[in-house]
DNA sequence: GGATAATATGTTGATATCAATTTAAATGTC
DNA sequence: GACATTTAAATTGATATCAACATATTATCC
Protein backbone atom coordinates (compact mmCIF):
# COMPACT_ATOMS: atom_id res chain seq x y z
CA UNK A 1 0.00 0.00 0.00
CA UNK A 2 2.05 2.79 -0.86
CA UNK A 3 0.62 6.24 0.04
CA UNK A 4 0.92 7.96 -3.91
CA UNK A 5 3.29 10.53 -1.71
CA UNK A 6 6.76 8.75 -2.91
CA UNK A 7 7.77 8.39 -6.28
CA UNK A 8 7.67 4.71 -7.81
CA UNK A 9 11.23 3.06 -8.69
CA UNK A 10 9.73 3.23 -12.04
CA UNK A 11 10.16 6.94 -12.15
CA UNK A 12 12.87 7.42 -11.13
CA UNK A 13 14.14 4.60 -13.66
CA UNK A 14 12.52 6.82 -16.54
CA UNK A 15 14.02 10.06 -15.38
CA UNK A 16 17.53 8.28 -15.43
CA UNK A 17 16.89 7.13 -18.90
CA UNK A 18 15.40 10.05 -20.38
CA UNK A 19 15.77 13.26 -18.66
CA UNK A 20 17.75 15.25 -21.13
CA UNK A 21 19.03 17.82 -18.78
CA UNK A 22 21.00 14.94 -16.64
CA UNK A 23 21.97 13.57 -19.80
CA UNK A 24 23.57 16.79 -20.64
CA UNK A 25 25.14 18.00 -17.71
CA UNK A 26 27.03 14.47 -17.05
CA UNK A 27 28.35 14.56 -20.53
CA UNK A 28 28.82 18.47 -19.94
CA UNK A 29 30.73 17.35 -17.21
CA UNK A 30 32.69 14.25 -18.64
CA UNK A 31 33.68 16.44 -22.05
CA UNK A 32 34.58 19.37 -19.70
CA UNK A 33 36.88 17.20 -17.75
CA UNK A 34 38.84 15.96 -20.51
CA UNK A 35 39.53 19.08 -22.18
CA UNK A 36 40.52 20.77 -18.73
CA UNK A 37 43.40 17.43 -18.38
CA UNK A 38 44.43 18.01 -21.79
CA UNK A 39 44.74 22.00 -21.11
CA UNK A 40 47.19 21.38 -18.56
CA UNK A 41 50.02 22.21 -19.98
CA UNK A 42 48.69 25.91 -20.81
CA UNK A 43 47.33 26.37 -17.72
CA UNK A 44 43.83 26.77 -19.13
CA UNK A 45 40.59 25.15 -17.91
CA UNK A 46 37.87 24.18 -20.86
CA UNK A 47 35.96 27.11 -20.23
CA UNK A 48 38.85 29.96 -20.25
CA UNK A 49 40.00 28.48 -23.47
CA UNK A 50 36.06 29.19 -25.36
CA UNK A 51 36.18 32.49 -23.78
CA UNK A 52 39.94 33.67 -24.82
CA UNK A 53 39.07 32.21 -28.36
CA UNK A 54 35.34 34.42 -28.73
CA UNK A 55 37.62 37.06 -27.67
CA UNK A 56 40.17 37.11 -30.97
CA UNK A 57 37.76 38.74 -33.07
CA UNK A 58 38.83 41.73 -35.29
CA UNK A 59 36.55 43.69 -32.78
CA UNK A 60 36.32 43.76 -29.03
CA UNK A 61 33.24 42.65 -28.26
CA UNK A 62 30.88 43.97 -25.43
CA UNK A 63 30.52 42.28 -22.14
CA UNK A 64 26.68 41.22 -23.14
CA UNK A 65 28.22 40.08 -26.47
CA UNK A 66 30.16 37.61 -25.38
CA UNK A 67 27.69 36.52 -22.45
CA UNK A 68 25.06 35.66 -25.40
CA UNK A 69 27.53 34.44 -27.37
CA UNK A 70 28.70 31.78 -24.79
CA UNK A 71 25.37 31.17 -23.24
CA UNK A 72 26.21 32.37 -19.79
CA UNK A 73 24.98 34.67 -17.68
CA UNK A 74 26.71 38.42 -17.47
CA UNK A 75 27.53 38.00 -13.86
CA UNK A 76 29.66 34.71 -14.58
CA UNK A 77 31.68 36.05 -17.32
CA UNK A 78 32.66 38.94 -15.01
CA UNK A 79 33.55 36.14 -12.43
CA UNK A 80 35.36 33.95 -15.19
CA UNK A 81 37.22 37.41 -16.97
CA UNK A 82 39.18 38.18 -13.58
CA UNK A 83 41.76 35.18 -13.59
CA UNK A 84 42.23 36.15 -16.86
CA UNK A 85 43.36 39.68 -16.16
CA UNK A 86 45.41 39.03 -13.56
CA UNK A 87 47.56 36.87 -15.65
CA UNK A 88 47.59 39.61 -18.48
CA UNK A 89 45.91 37.62 -21.09
CA UNK A 90 42.34 39.83 -21.51
CA UNK A 91 42.22 43.27 -21.10
CA UNK A 92 38.87 45.26 -20.22
CA UNK A 93 38.57 48.85 -22.04
CA UNK A 94 35.50 50.83 -21.25
CA UNK A 95 34.06 52.09 -24.86
CA UNK A 96 34.90 55.15 -26.10
CA UNK A 97 31.55 56.63 -27.12
CA UNK A 98 29.27 54.53 -24.40
CA UNK A 99 31.17 54.57 -21.30
CA UNK A 100 28.73 52.03 -19.58
CA UNK A 101 29.83 49.11 -22.52
CA UNK A 102 32.83 47.03 -21.89
CA UNK A 103 35.39 46.12 -24.71
CA UNK A 104 37.09 42.65 -24.42
CA UNK A 105 40.51 41.94 -25.91
CA UNK A 106 42.93 39.95 -26.18
CA UNK A 107 46.72 40.63 -25.20
CA UNK A 108 49.77 39.81 -27.32
CA UNK A 109 50.22 36.79 -24.24
CA UNK A 110 46.76 36.03 -24.41
CA UNK A 111 47.31 35.28 -28.05
CA UNK A 112 50.31 33.44 -27.45
CA UNK A 113 48.58 31.29 -25.02
CA UNK A 114 45.78 30.50 -27.37
CA UNK A 115 48.35 29.71 -30.24
CA UNK A 116 49.63 27.39 -27.63
CA UNK A 117 46.53 25.70 -26.58
CA UNK A 118 45.40 25.08 -30.66
CA UNK A 119 47.24 21.88 -31.04
CA UNK A 120 45.65 20.51 -28.02
CA UNK A 121 42.06 20.95 -29.10
CA UNK A 122 42.52 19.68 -32.32
CA UNK A 123 43.82 16.55 -30.63
CA UNK A 124 40.98 16.44 -28.15
CA UNK A 125 38.61 17.43 -30.05
CA UNK A 126 39.54 14.75 -32.83
CA UNK A 127 39.25 12.02 -29.85
CA UNK A 128 36.34 13.06 -28.89
CA UNK A 129 34.56 12.93 -32.14
CA UNK A 130 35.99 9.48 -32.82
CA UNK A 131 33.20 9.17 -29.57
CA UNK A 132 30.12 9.35 -31.74
CA UNK A 133 31.54 9.07 -35.21
CA UNK A 134 31.86 11.66 -38.44
CA UNK A 135 28.08 11.85 -39.08
CA UNK A 136 27.23 12.49 -35.78
CA UNK A 137 29.16 15.42 -34.85
CA UNK A 138 27.35 17.56 -37.16
CA UNK A 139 23.93 15.80 -35.79
CA UNK A 140 24.85 16.62 -32.30
CA UNK A 141 26.29 20.39 -32.92
CA UNK A 142 22.62 20.85 -34.47
CA UNK A 143 20.92 19.31 -31.53
CA UNK A 144 22.70 21.27 -29.34
CA UNK A 145 22.47 24.33 -30.88
CA UNK A 146 18.72 24.19 -31.01
CA UNK A 147 18.84 23.66 -27.07
CA UNK A 148 20.65 26.57 -26.48
CA UNK B 1 52.90 39.72 -42.31
CA UNK B 2 51.77 37.76 -38.90
CA UNK B 3 54.28 36.10 -36.89
CA UNK B 4 52.52 32.62 -36.52
CA UNK B 5 52.08 33.20 -33.00
CA UNK B 6 48.83 34.81 -33.58
CA UNK B 7 45.70 32.59 -34.58
CA UNK B 8 43.75 33.87 -37.27
CA UNK B 9 40.34 34.84 -36.92
CA UNK B 10 39.45 31.86 -39.38
CA UNK B 11 40.45 29.56 -36.62
CA UNK B 12 38.67 30.86 -33.97
CA UNK B 13 35.22 30.72 -36.36
CA UNK B 14 35.99 26.87 -36.96
CA UNK B 15 36.32 26.30 -32.94
CA UNK B 16 33.33 28.42 -32.10
CA UNK B 17 31.34 26.81 -34.96
CA UNK B 18 32.55 23.11 -34.49
CA UNK B 19 33.86 22.54 -30.94
CA UNK B 20 31.38 19.55 -29.40
CA UNK B 21 33.09 21.13 -25.88
CA UNK B 22 32.19 24.56 -26.17
CA UNK B 23 28.17 23.42 -27.65
CA UNK B 24 27.68 21.40 -24.97
CA UNK B 25 28.63 23.76 -22.12
CA UNK B 26 26.60 26.09 -24.12
CA UNK B 27 23.73 24.41 -24.40
CA UNK B 28 23.59 22.32 -20.99
CA UNK B 29 24.06 26.02 -18.93
CA UNK B 30 21.02 27.24 -21.22
CA UNK B 31 18.96 23.47 -20.41
CA UNK B 32 19.72 23.74 -16.52
CA UNK B 33 18.63 27.20 -15.97
CA UNK B 34 15.32 26.46 -17.93
CA UNK B 35 14.72 23.32 -15.15
CA UNK B 36 16.47 25.83 -12.26
CA UNK B 37 13.73 28.26 -12.65
CA UNK B 38 11.27 25.45 -13.36
CA UNK B 39 12.17 23.67 -9.89
CA UNK B 40 12.09 27.19 -7.77
CA UNK B 41 8.82 26.04 -6.42
CA UNK B 42 10.29 23.82 -4.38
CA UNK B 43 13.51 25.19 -4.09
CA UNK B 44 15.55 23.06 -5.69
CA UNK B 45 18.47 23.03 -8.86
CA UNK B 46 18.36 20.71 -12.01
CA UNK B 47 21.34 19.13 -10.22
CA UNK B 48 19.89 18.80 -6.74
CA UNK B 49 16.69 17.14 -8.54
CA UNK B 50 18.50 14.46 -10.58
CA UNK B 51 20.62 13.86 -7.65
CA UNK B 52 17.78 13.11 -5.25
CA UNK B 53 16.44 11.33 -7.64
CA UNK B 54 19.35 8.61 -8.04
CA UNK B 55 18.71 8.13 -4.50
CA UNK B 56 15.28 7.21 -4.95
CA UNK B 57 16.05 3.17 -4.74
CA UNK B 58 15.51 -0.15 -3.52
CA UNK B 59 19.26 -0.33 -1.97
CA UNK B 60 20.75 2.88 -0.61
CA UNK B 61 23.99 3.01 -2.62
CA UNK B 62 27.22 4.74 -1.85
CA UNK B 63 29.35 8.05 -2.36
CA UNK B 64 30.82 6.25 -5.69
CA UNK B 65 28.17 4.31 -6.86
CA UNK B 66 26.27 7.65 -7.01
CA UNK B 67 29.38 9.70 -8.27
CA UNK B 68 29.81 7.76 -11.29
CA UNK B 69 26.15 7.15 -12.45
CA UNK B 70 26.29 11.37 -12.40
CA UNK B 71 29.55 11.68 -13.93
CA UNK B 72 30.77 13.56 -11.81
CA UNK B 73 33.91 13.83 -9.47
CA UNK B 74 33.57 12.06 -5.78
CA UNK B 75 34.23 15.59 -4.03
CA UNK B 76 31.49 17.39 -6.08
CA UNK B 77 28.88 15.05 -5.00
CA UNK B 78 30.35 15.52 -0.86
CA UNK B 79 29.80 19.28 -1.73
CA UNK B 80 26.33 18.42 -3.29
CA UNK B 81 24.90 16.83 -0.50
CA UNK B 82 25.79 18.78 1.89
CA UNK B 83 22.63 21.87 1.40
CA UNK B 84 20.31 18.53 0.87
CA UNK B 85 21.41 17.05 4.69
CA UNK B 86 20.67 20.78 6.25
CA UNK B 87 17.08 20.20 5.06
CA UNK B 88 16.79 16.95 5.76
CA UNK B 89 16.23 15.66 2.13
CA UNK B 90 19.10 13.22 2.62
CA UNK B 91 20.38 11.40 5.21
CA UNK B 92 24.18 9.64 5.05
CA UNK B 93 24.91 6.40 6.88
CA UNK B 94 27.71 4.16 7.44
CA UNK B 95 27.74 0.92 5.83
CA UNK B 96 27.24 -1.54 8.73
CA UNK B 97 30.16 -3.80 7.18
CA UNK B 98 32.30 -1.41 5.82
CA UNK B 99 32.97 1.04 7.77
CA UNK B 100 34.74 3.67 5.17
CA UNK B 101 31.41 3.23 3.03
CA UNK B 102 28.57 5.83 2.80
CA UNK B 103 25.07 4.53 2.25
CA UNK B 104 22.83 7.57 0.78
CA UNK B 105 19.06 7.41 1.28
CA UNK B 106 16.24 10.14 0.88
CA UNK B 107 14.04 10.93 4.11
CA UNK B 108 10.53 11.06 4.09
CA UNK B 109 10.90 15.00 3.27
CA UNK B 110 13.11 13.96 0.49
CA UNK B 111 10.67 11.55 -1.10
CA UNK B 112 7.72 13.84 -0.70
CA UNK B 113 9.93 17.09 -2.25
CA UNK B 114 10.53 14.56 -5.32
CA UNK B 115 6.73 13.55 -5.64
CA UNK B 116 6.06 17.58 -5.72
CA UNK B 117 8.74 18.39 -8.63
CA UNK B 118 7.96 15.48 -10.67
CA UNK B 119 4.94 17.53 -12.64
CA UNK B 120 7.49 20.21 -12.75
CA UNK B 121 9.58 18.09 -14.26
CA UNK B 122 7.39 16.52 -16.93
CA UNK B 123 5.77 19.88 -18.08
CA UNK B 124 9.86 21.36 -18.52
CA UNK B 125 11.37 17.93 -20.28
CA UNK B 126 8.30 18.34 -22.77
CA UNK B 127 8.77 21.63 -23.66
CA UNK B 128 12.83 21.02 -24.26
CA UNK B 129 12.02 17.97 -25.62
CA UNK B 130 9.95 19.65 -28.57
CA UNK B 131 12.86 22.03 -29.14
CA UNK B 132 14.35 18.81 -31.41
CA UNK B 133 11.62 16.84 -32.05
CA UNK B 134 10.48 13.16 -31.12
CA UNK B 135 12.67 10.89 -32.68
CA UNK B 136 16.00 13.47 -32.24
CA UNK B 137 15.60 13.11 -28.43
CA UNK B 138 17.06 9.05 -28.66
CA UNK B 139 19.21 10.06 -30.80
CA UNK B 140 20.66 12.61 -28.23
CA UNK B 141 20.29 10.87 -25.48
CA UNK B 142 22.59 7.87 -27.34
CA UNK B 143 24.96 10.30 -28.36
CA UNK B 144 25.24 12.41 -25.01
CA UNK B 145 25.65 8.75 -23.69
CA UNK B 146 28.41 8.07 -25.58
CA UNK B 147 30.56 11.24 -24.41
CA UNK B 148 30.17 10.28 -20.75
C1' DG C 1 16.81 70.50 -19.87
C1' DG C 2 15.03 67.75 -16.03
C1' DA C 3 12.61 63.63 -14.63
C1' DT C 4 12.01 58.92 -16.00
C1' DA C 5 12.89 54.72 -18.27
C1' DA C 6 16.07 51.61 -20.37
C1' DT C 7 20.66 49.61 -20.80
C1' DA C 8 25.42 47.77 -19.39
C1' DT C 9 27.79 46.21 -15.91
C1' DG C 10 29.34 45.19 -11.00
C1' DT C 11 28.69 43.06 -6.15
C1' DT C 12 27.17 39.64 -2.93
C1' DG C 13 25.85 35.16 -1.43
C1' DA C 14 24.86 30.46 -2.34
C1' DT C 15 25.75 26.32 -4.78
C1' DA C 16 28.67 23.59 -8.29
C1' DT C 17 32.99 21.73 -10.05
C1' DC C 18 37.39 19.56 -9.83
C1' DA C 19 42.56 18.63 -8.51
C1' DA C 20 45.62 17.84 -4.82
C1' DT C 21 46.12 16.30 -0.44
C1' DT C 22 44.70 13.92 3.77
C1' DT C 23 42.29 10.57 6.83
C1' DA C 24 40.28 6.30 7.85
C1' DA C 25 39.41 1.59 7.07
C1' DA C 26 39.85 -2.79 4.68
C1' DT C 27 42.87 -6.07 2.19
C1' DG C 28 47.04 -8.55 1.15
C1' DT C 29 51.66 -10.31 2.17
C1' DC C 30 54.94 -12.13 4.94
C1' DG D 1 49.83 -10.44 13.83
C1' DA D 2 52.63 -6.41 11.66
C1' DC D 3 53.38 -3.64 7.69
C1' DA D 4 52.43 -2.12 3.01
C1' DT D 5 48.85 -1.45 -0.41
C1' DT D 6 44.44 -0.39 -1.87
C1' DT D 7 39.97 1.70 -1.38
C1' DA D 8 36.21 5.21 0.31
C1' DA D 9 35.49 9.46 1.53
C1' DA D 10 36.52 14.32 3.47
C1' DT D 11 39.03 18.79 3.31
C1' DT D 12 41.12 22.70 1.06
C1' DG D 13 41.67 26.02 -2.53
C1' DA D 14 40.57 27.76 -6.95
C1' DT D 15 37.32 28.60 -10.56
C1' DA D 16 32.33 28.39 -12.36
C1' DT D 17 27.41 29.40 -12.13
C1' DC D 18 23.41 32.08 -11.33
C1' DA D 19 19.76 35.15 -8.85
C1' DA D 20 18.95 39.29 -6.44
C1' DC D 21 20.28 43.66 -5.75
C1' DA D 22 22.96 47.93 -6.67
C1' DT D 23 25.39 51.43 -9.64
C1' DA D 24 26.51 54.13 -13.54
C1' DT D 25 25.42 55.81 -18.02
C1' DT D 26 22.55 56.67 -21.94
C1' DA D 27 18.11 57.49 -24.12
C1' DT D 28 13.37 59.31 -24.00
C1' DC D 29 9.60 62.13 -22.99
C1' DC D 30 7.54 66.22 -21.74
Amino acid sequence: MSSGEEPSYDITLLVRDHCLCLHLQRAARAVARRFDQAFRPVDLTNGQFSLLMSLNRPQPPSMTDVSRLLAMDRTTLTANLKPLERRGLVEVASDTVDRRTRRLSLTAAGRELLTAAMPLWRRTHADIEELIGEPGADRLRADLWALS
